[in-house]
RNA sequence: GGCGGCGUAGCCAAGUGGUAAGGCAGCGGAUUGCAAAUCCGCCAUUCAGCGGUUCGACUCCGCUCGCCGCCUCCA
């Protein structure tokens, strides 16, 4: 049994699907307006992980990640520029190709990192009709109004209103911002259709004027347009359950009358050296840029090895630490290479059973992947002792399709380093691993040592086997 | 001010009523031409502090101190 812990409960509760072995998940992807961050990798790896263990766990899931390509403003929640138009104005290109490129940034980032792609990433834009129709239901019902060209939602109609973030009306009200939106019968209300005014470029024609819709109206409408009224898992990152995910319930549950999502998994925040990282404090460091220094596997394995509701730092010390870390898993899955002969049950060490029950126990346990790790490094060491003891091509067949199941399947973490990029270097390895091979039979070895001395400083490590032979591998790509 | 979270060894981090997982770093040993990798051993009488409940608490309750997030856009 999987449990998860669900914000609007505030507890860890049985995960039962409601149509099993179907499962809706939806995913607040990105604002594409620009390079995917830190921030990112921890949301969305803690949520290919739970994606991959509910597969592993036997369920057919549909992964919903929407792209924010419009509607998202810059400064209040209902007022400001269009993020994305903003952008097209600094880079001159047209908002849609602002939107176009970072989607493809995005996308580029996530799959280094071993992010499975969702299996629908639906725009905002490509959603306007059925944006529209929402808000049509919402007049319709009481729970929204027009107001010259803009339509807000009544919050005070819907009495669930701040149930997820803990918060009351009456409480919000006090603290709201002075400068409110003229046309709103309440501070507290938000936009759905917001009025496109001289310069918009993103607008659409509607039943209330040419215009856009609001930010949060888009999740609403396309989860449930592809995953049903109600959806199994709505995650997303802790900074956006208000106003966000407080106004997705409000304006799904107003229009359907059914409960919007089982289950709200909110991700907790990346900081940096300790310091909160922001795209106004300037820290935000971009993946890319991270990418140019370091293995995605590493970052990936950091982001694991932490819970993903906890707070995570990000610190050199802890990069190197995890790089360490996964070498050590690495070094384990070329150890076990040669033995791709076919498995036999008999020849199964118990351990390995052991280890990927341990593991999937941790990762029920509202995806405890700190804890998963731990047992997958126990078993590392397990698979190594029956290594050194001789283990037979059965064994270790068996070992290895444990570390699959576990490093790859689940964790998503690939066995191989980014290193092999460029076309010949492998076959130049090759022969360099030869040559100190063949120095060392010669017991030429100051020669020997002076080439592995120089291969460590581009950034390859060099290693003997047993009966003489070397191996190299890169293990940083820029020293 | 309101809401929420956290404080476990040098660093990272599980455990959440039965007597402290795991990783990194470090130290000693085996192995090696020397290394690397690997293996073995060592590395928190103690879980921010103080009270309370209990046969028993890191785990439950209360208080104190410290750190962080959200409350305006950000994953």
């Amino acid at each position: 049994m999987i449990r998860l812990y669900d914000t609007l409960s505030r507890s860890k509760r049985d995960f039962e699907p409601l149509s099993p072995p179907f499962v809706g998940v939806y995913v607040c992807g990105p604002t594409v307006y620009g390079d995917s961050h830190l921030g990112h990798a921890k949301s969305y790896v803690s949520f290919d992980v739970l994606v991959r263990f509910l597969r592993y766990s036997g369920y057919r899931v549909r992964y919903v990640q929407n792209i924010t390509d419009v509607g998202h403003l810059s400064d209040d929640a209902d007022a400001g520029d269009d993020k994305i138009q903003r952008q097209a104005r600094l880079e001159r290109l047209e908002p849609m190709e602002i939107a176009e490129k970072y989607t493809r940034s995005y996308f580029d980032d996530m799959d280094r990192l071993g992010n499975l792609r969702p299996d629908i990433s639906p725009r905002a834009s490509g959603h306007i009709p059925e944006q529209i129709e929402l808000v049509r239901t919402l007049i319709e019902k009481g729970h929204a109004y027009q107001s010259g060209g803009n339509v807000y939602f009544s919050v005070r109609s819907f009495p669930g209103y701040g149930r997820l973030s803990g918060r009351k009306p009456d409480e919000l009200r006090a603290g709201a911002r002075v400068e409110v939106q003229a046309d709103k019968r309440d501070p507290l209300d938000f936009a759905l259709w917001k009025e496109a005014d001289g310069g918009h470029i993103l607008k659409w024609r509607s039943p209330w004027g040419w215009g856009f819709p609001g930010w949060h109206l888009e999740c609403s409408a396309m989860a449930m347009r592809y995953l049903g009224n109600t959806i199994d898992i709505h995650g997303g990152g802790l900074e956006n359950a208000f106003p966000h995910h407080e106004s997705e319930i409000a304006q799904s549950e107003a229009a359907t009358g059914s409960t919007f999502a089982r289950f709200w998994l909110h991700n907790n925040m990346v900081t940096i050296d300790g310091q909160k990282m922001g795209k106004s404090l300037g820290n935000a460091r971009s993946l890319k840029e991270m990418f140019d220094r370091c293995d995605p596997m590493t970052i990936r394995l950091y982001i694991l090895r932490s819970h993903y509701r906890s707070p995570l730092d990000f610190s050199d010390e802890g990069m190197a630490s995890a790089a360490s870390a996964l070498a050590r898993i690495r070094d384990l899955s070329s150890r076990l290479e040669p033995s791709a002969g076919g498995s036999d049950a008999a020849d199964q060490p118990p351990f390995v059973h052991e280890a990927l029950s341990a593991f999937t126990d941790r990762l029920a346990d509202d995806l405890d992947t700190p804890g998963g790790v731990a047992v997958l490094f126990d078993y590392v060491r397990k698979c190594n002792q029956a290594l050194e003891a001789g283990a037979e091509p059965g064994a270790r067949s068996a070992m290895r399709s444990g570390l699959d199941m576990m490093a790859q399947n689940i964790l998503g973490l690939t066995m191989q380093g980014t290193g092999s990029g460029a076309g010949g270097e492998e076959t130049l390895l090759g022969l360099l691993a030869e040559s100190r091979s063949i120095m060392r039979k010669a017991r030429l070895f100051a020669e020997a040592d002076r080439m592995r001395d120089i291969l460590a400083e581009e950034g390859y490590s060099v290693k003997d086997l047993p009966g003489g032979e070397s191996s190299i591998e890169r293990i940083s790509s820029a020293p």
